[in-house]
DNA sequence: TCAAAAGTGTTATCCCTACACCCATGC
DNA sequence: GCATGGGTGTAGGGATAACACTTTTGA
């Protein structure tokens, strides 16, 4: 079974194994929000992921991540993603992170298909055009999991997309998880488990890292802040505690929020901020 | 620029675009014995990483991680990555996790080579031959970061190898670095990055998980699993705070040490173990 | 008896949680 | 005035760090 590299090349050169490819698919997250029903309250924040509707074989119609092949003699993965975003947001620049290399042999019929996926933040203020018309924002209207099963129920105002994923310990030590789509008629591929895999990661690091300012615009009150931190970690969280937590990472400004129904709140920005954003 | 996916797959099937292969290659990390200098004193650990002298062309007569082209047609990564270690430690069900795609274009000269590394973790006392002989265990005899260059020394006995890696800040929200080798000429393709990134890894995951019982024997001390941690993490810690943290995780035994020149020390156990191990 | 390490107890400190309270705004 | 949310202070409890101390062994 174990052959030489020399071997393994030969044999690749003349053809006796399957052609490969290699795809980076794209996760892009950024927070909505609902529109206001009260004068007094404050709007409610929504996560949202960009899909797109397929329009060829195979899964034709069905709802897949934003990605493609990478060009093997000009670009890197992350070269392949970038050039994906930018053809579908018209933007430059996202932040974007390498989440896993999904390659279970029967992904795709058309050839052998590894797909390295990314997770791209985004403040959805900036996303002036989505310049392909497949491409749609779905709201997570539902997030939970029960039994070691987690439900996502997405909608973008017309469609209704609900996904089922089983999450199976397959190592104690480090409660790492084999991750089974479950009655997936709706999203391509095994996109299912690279959109819960990647929300998970998310909802991980906002807890030790500052990820979380990647999806913030430049100003923002500290209330909006810490309703992105609930709707990422589905959990309502201490105004005072979330305050102590936060105030080392924000820098206050002279600007106040205006025509609300309440006490105006103080704008802040991100403390290590580029000049640009 | 962009090209739909129906154009790609026509270029690509005639071959307008370079070949491309996967491979997976896999770090190995065990930890050492260092033979005892005093009867009273415990011996001391070192970590430890499997390293193979390449025999062909290109960076020939260089180190390598173990790793082997992915076989398209009948495994997916992992199975390569288990693969290549059984041929090489004759072990299977060793603990493998995916570290990282690396990709920069020009990694080998002979064709586009995207590389999936995993981190594998192993009890070195159960390595009992290593079939390939020119595969070697380095330890790991100094681990230091400066303005951020991480310098690693590695012995094996008869050769040293030196290899310095800067980190280059690309993200100050998530502290992301990009890795950039420095004067590396001893080990092959940019296996440097993946050796100093995939203990990076370990340093991090080893605070939040359990990760450390995958390369401890079945019995150990309490010592002998503070001075891995001890090994990994490049600091002294406090006993009691130790054993505190740790408690939870394991389980007594009523097994001591034996033939030592102080009080023995109990034996425990991993406490979540399966039958095997 | 001694050196080395095993193993335990105690205190002072920090951090977080939870709650209470006051402030400012638009209608 | 009132509903709503902005914003701050504080007491109580739990976890941690640092240190001191006792126990056990082989030579």
């Amino acid at each position: 079974m174990y052959k030489s590299e020399e071997d393994f090349l030969k044999d690749y050169d003349s053809s006796i194994y399957e052609k490969l490819s290699i795809t980076a698919d794209i996760l892009l997250i950024s927070i909505s929000n609902e529109e206001k029903t009260d004068y007094r309250k404050n709007n409610q924040k929504k996560m949202s992921i960009l899909l797109v509707k397929r329009e060829e074989y195979p899964y034709k119609d069905r709802w897949c991540l934003p990605g493609g092949f990478i060009d093997p003699n000009n670009e890197t993965l992350e070269d392949c993603a970038n050039r994906v975003l930018k053809s579908e947001t018209n933007l430059e620049n996202i932040y974007l992170e390498q989440l896993y290399t999904f390659d279970s042999i029967n992904r795709d019929p058309r050839m052998r298909i590894i797909s390295t996926s990314y997770i791209g933040l985004i403040d959805k203020n900036k996303v002036t055009n989505i310049i392909n018309d497949k491409a749609k924002w779905f709201d997570i209207t539902k997030l939970e999991e029960k039994d070691n099963v987690v439900s996502i129920e997405l909608n973008n105002g017309v469609d209704n997309i609900i996904i089922k994923v089983k999450k199976e310990l397959v190592d104690k030590t480090t409660s790492k998880y084999k991750y089974i789509g479950l009655d997936n008629n709706e999203v391509a591929f095994d996109h299912d488990i690279v959109i819960v895999s990647g929300i998970e990661r998310l909802r991980n690091k906002i807890n030790y890292t500052d990820i979380v300012f990647n999806m913030m615009p430049k100003y923002f009150t500290l209330k909006e802040l810490q309703q992105v931190y609930e709707v990422i970690l589905c959990k309502k969280l201490l105004d005072p505690a979330f305050r102590r937590i936060i105030k080392d990472k924000v820098e206050e400004t002279d600007k106040y929020e205006t025509n609300i129904g309440h006490r105006p709140s103080r704008l802040y920005k991100y403390k290590y901020n580029d000049s640009s954003n």
